[in-house]
DNA sequence: CAAATAGTGTCTCTAAGACAATATCAC
DNA sequence: GTGATATTGTCTTAGAGACACTATTTG
């Protein structure tokens, strides 16, 4: 035991050359536009945080929230730090997207990027939310597969329109990967790493397990099926959705009234 | 364009201080029992490649193979190439398994490992296979959750038996992670490596896909029933078994025959 | 023939999808 | 009452699980 610590204290990791290590976060958010009748539902949009950079590598164009890792903290506690920076606002799940270590992919040198996708819900961001930041944006986010098998991802706000086309590719490493073709004006591999966060995220929309948290802690069974109609990109028949989702929730006996219509039971997420 | 240039040409990473990064690969093999009888099916188990430390730290201990990555190739690479020096054999696939970083997990210092988990069938190691380095062993797997909630790892081979206690961790980050109460000897973290390993590749199993590694081109159907029972532990009716896995084979034509029994088709994978 | 696996047919049960009907409010 | 969403009932269908039965081979 003696000879391990001697081990120890001579040990220098040094020796090796040793990339960077960042945490990329996608960041989503589900925006309601507003109502275009006073008794109808807002139309709810998938809405993605962007940040405009301000330096070299990519100046100016739009990028992932992100940074480096510090001496400390785990790769989750990073990408965790880095949205908080961001945003003010602590997301409360984070689902990993993958490592991106390609070596040629960002020009500044050897840097690899953890890439998660966190959840945030609009009431949190209009309370603690950001300070309307020119530099930082969220964008409405289209993502789909044309006939052709490319993928388009549409990413908008105001005049701001980035389109990047994207192929799958097909990996012996599981999860789906993105090549990129067109980046759109997205900076770095963002374009992949956003394609990729978005295929993690529809899988777990699937589940009920996510989509509370894009919603405040009370809410109504028909918006939390918007929540995940908006997320899919696909319609469900209410009956059945609330079959489905029925072992996940609680009812709270309050109702949601002054809607224009029947009152709605508020639920809460179950356990 | 040419601001850009020249920040980068100016631009040093080295200024901050940065990780070491590894890739640890849990690799899984289905080794066959000697029969019982001459017509008996023989007994499965699954098994996993260790590695016993020859240096310090955790000297003489037993450990995921694994190593640091080099410049120029992914964590994929990294992992491919582990397993490779270590087995003589190319994996086909790799599972992410996730990263693992709590600063505190090696004594060497800051070291993040992503984990990966790879299938080998035993064809490959009989043919190619490594020689049998007494520091390179296949130690059978099991893994249960006890009734108080714990999981027990057991690693066998020969002599030697290695038990870790864990406890499932509710993180916010998705993956089960676990919590090491007893590593059993093991190095590192790598008791709550191989757990979450095994989650995976569990998971993974029923989905008819990972399975075939564990086999040569053509199989059986049994046989491969027997390798998925044997990784979820638990047991399928054949008839649903067959229905279940029709979309996923194609017949060869060709019979095995001569074990005392009826021969079977002989089947490959499809596409 | 006995032992053992290979392979098929079919009943049941459950969960998901589709559709239809009723309930209740705000204006 | 009208327009809109809320909520429930139920028919149908696809798939998973269970069980029973038949088919074939080798010692």
């Amino acid at each position: 035991m003696d000879s391990e610590k001697e081990f120890l204290s001579g040990y220098k990791l040094s020796d090796y050359e040793r990339p960077s290590v960042t945490s990329d976060v996608a960041a989503f958010m589900i925006g309601s536009e507003d109502k275009t009748s006073y008794r109808k539902y807002p139309k709810n949009k998938l809405q993605l945080l962007l940040i405009k950079r301000g330096g070299h590598p990519f100046k100016g164009m739009w990028a992932l929230p992100g940074g480096f890792m510090q001496k400390g903290e785990t790769v989750e506690e990073c990408a965790l730090r880095e949205i908080f920076e961001e945003t003010n606002v602590m997301p409360s799940s984070l689902l990993p997207v993958g490592v991106f270590s390609e070596p040629e992919r960002d020009p500044r040198g050897w840097i690899i990027s953890n890439a998660y996708v966190s959840v945030i819900s609009e009431e949190q961001v209009r309370q603690k939310g950001m300070d309307d930041a020119d530099d930082a944006q969220w964008f409405s986010v289209s993502f789909d597969r044309a006939d052709s098998g490319e993928y388009h991802l549409t990413l908008e706000y105001d005049e701001i329109i980035l389109k990047a086309i994207l192929e799958e590719e097909t990996t012996r490493f599981r999860r789906t990967k993105f090549r990129i073709k067109d980046s759109g004006g997205l900076a770095f591999d963002h374009a992949a790493v956003i394609a990729a966060a978005l295929t993690v995220l529809r899988a777990e929309a699937k589940y009920f397990d996510t989509i509370f948290d894009f919603l405040p802690e009370k809410f109504t069974l028909t918006s939390l099926q918007k929540v995940q109609e908006t997320i899919m990109n696909a319609s469900v028949v209410p009956a059945n959705f609330r079959r489905m989702v029925a072992g996940y929730v609680e009812e709270t006996g309050e109702y949601l009234r002054g809607e224009g219509h029947r009152p709605a039971m508020l639920y809460r997420r179950k356990k």
